[in-house]
DNA sequence: TTTTTTATTATAGCTGATATAATAATATCA
DNA sequence: TGATATTATTATATCAGCTATAATAAAAAA
């Protein structure tokens, strides 16, 4: 028989409008048609049409508010992270391999900004480092969220824009799966010192050096106390 | 008033459906119950039931087929490749960035296979260097899936399935990206000496040349000829 | 005039029903 | 036994109508 691909309405439906999306005819931030608009120009009915919507709602190209319209979102790799996070845990025993990964990405991020960042890039990863001590020494409760900041603003630096999402998406899988496991096991390590020795040896260009100083820095981390 | 959470039926059936899949009640494999016993279950309709499994379907979750039922999917990593490539997609000029990902990725690769390698899996390179070298000797058209072969077993090698997953995810956007672009431009370099160059660094565990030698390698594969 | 309230309108959200097609299980017949 | 027809189950697709929500316009109040 060989009835190579089976018809789905709202398949083909998605498609075309992701289509549309991608060309740009419906831009990020605008309306998408009412769904009695569409339903009337493919000519199905209003149901097949939001199938296909939530399609295009479930791979975060779009965001649906109720009495106001279907809208063009701006692709946020969080989101992708969390809904992708499912195929990672069907494996079990990941979290050791997402530490891997991670600890490979973080090295190569540092090891790339210290070849290649720019004064400003610089600045603000002394600012990052400076709140941090800030925070720390008046009792705060932000190490954790100065720490994530600074690891993103490294994976900003190295102007790559697929290696930074990579390393966002992997943090975000590893945040999810942790929270998951409830293992959120108190006061994380600061890991404040580290932070000023990579910045150090990121100023001075020393790309070995920083190389060298953030996989100690991960490895600090992942075992942390 | 402060409903802090937007209620939306087929989002917190879908979110439920996920959270039962991913604990294993409904392993890969299994079918899902019809969508009527769902309906019955949640207390909502059909359709509201169907929104949710096309979401659960998007994601790749789940597969539908007409007359037989839902059932839950081995989820494909390349899928969503596919999915997630309009995302990277959304910048411009990202082919560069991924490249320099891709570098990164099958270096690190490389290096790990090195330290960490299997009999098994040194005899399972020998033989793709082996079936290529067939191959061009015979006048084969299949290079190129011998070359995607080979770095394929060398991605599972490491035994880290995140990082096998990435390396696959880059290189499903990467090929998705030059088919769009229509710019497959003939016949790449095999580049059949330098795999076996990297599987003879490999069989003698030598870490820093096989890091050396697949570097070359990527490179020469980027600006080929 | 400015602000607040109300009504209107358009939208998505959801329902229950119907009809059709594909599939799987069962029963029938050779 | 083995092939075929029947039946039941299931998903697919549709429709008309109702509800809930949100943005807008009009009216009322300050």
């Amino acid at each position: 028989m060989s009835s190579a691909k089976r018809f789905k309405a709202y398949e083909a439906i998605a498609d075309q409008l992701l289509q549309e999306i991608t060309a740009k005819i419906y831009p990020v931030g605008t309306r998408l048609p009412a769904e009695r608009e569409l339903s009337e120009r493919f000519s199905v009915s209003r149901t097949t049409v939001r199938e296909a919507i939530r399609y295009l709602e479930s791979i975060g190209c779009v965001e649906t508010r109720a009495g106001a319209g279907t809208f063009v979102k701006r692709q946020d790799i969080r989101q992708i992270a969390t809904s992708i996070s499912a195929t990672f845990l069907q494996g079990s025993a990941l979290n050791c391999d997402l530490l891997e990964v991670r600890m490979l990405l973080d090295t190569e991020i540092a090891t790339l900004v210290a070849s290649r960042r720019t004064a400003e890039q610089l600045q603000a990863l002394k600012q990052n480092v400076e709140d941090m001590q800030n925070d720390i020494e008046a009792g705060g409760s932000g190490a954790q969220y100065f720490d994530e900041a600074f690891h993103l603003l490294l994976a900003k630096a190295t102007n790559n824009a697929v290696l930074s999402s990579l390393a966002e998406m992997c943090a975000g899988i590893y945040s999810y799966t942790v929270n998951l496991s409830h293992e959120v096991s108190g006061m994380p390590h600061s890991g404040l010192s580290q932070h000023q020795e990579i910045v150090t040896a990121i100023e001075n260009r020393d790309v070995k050096k920083t190389r060298m100083l953030m996989k100690q820095h991960i490895l600090k981390t992942i075992y942390y106390g």
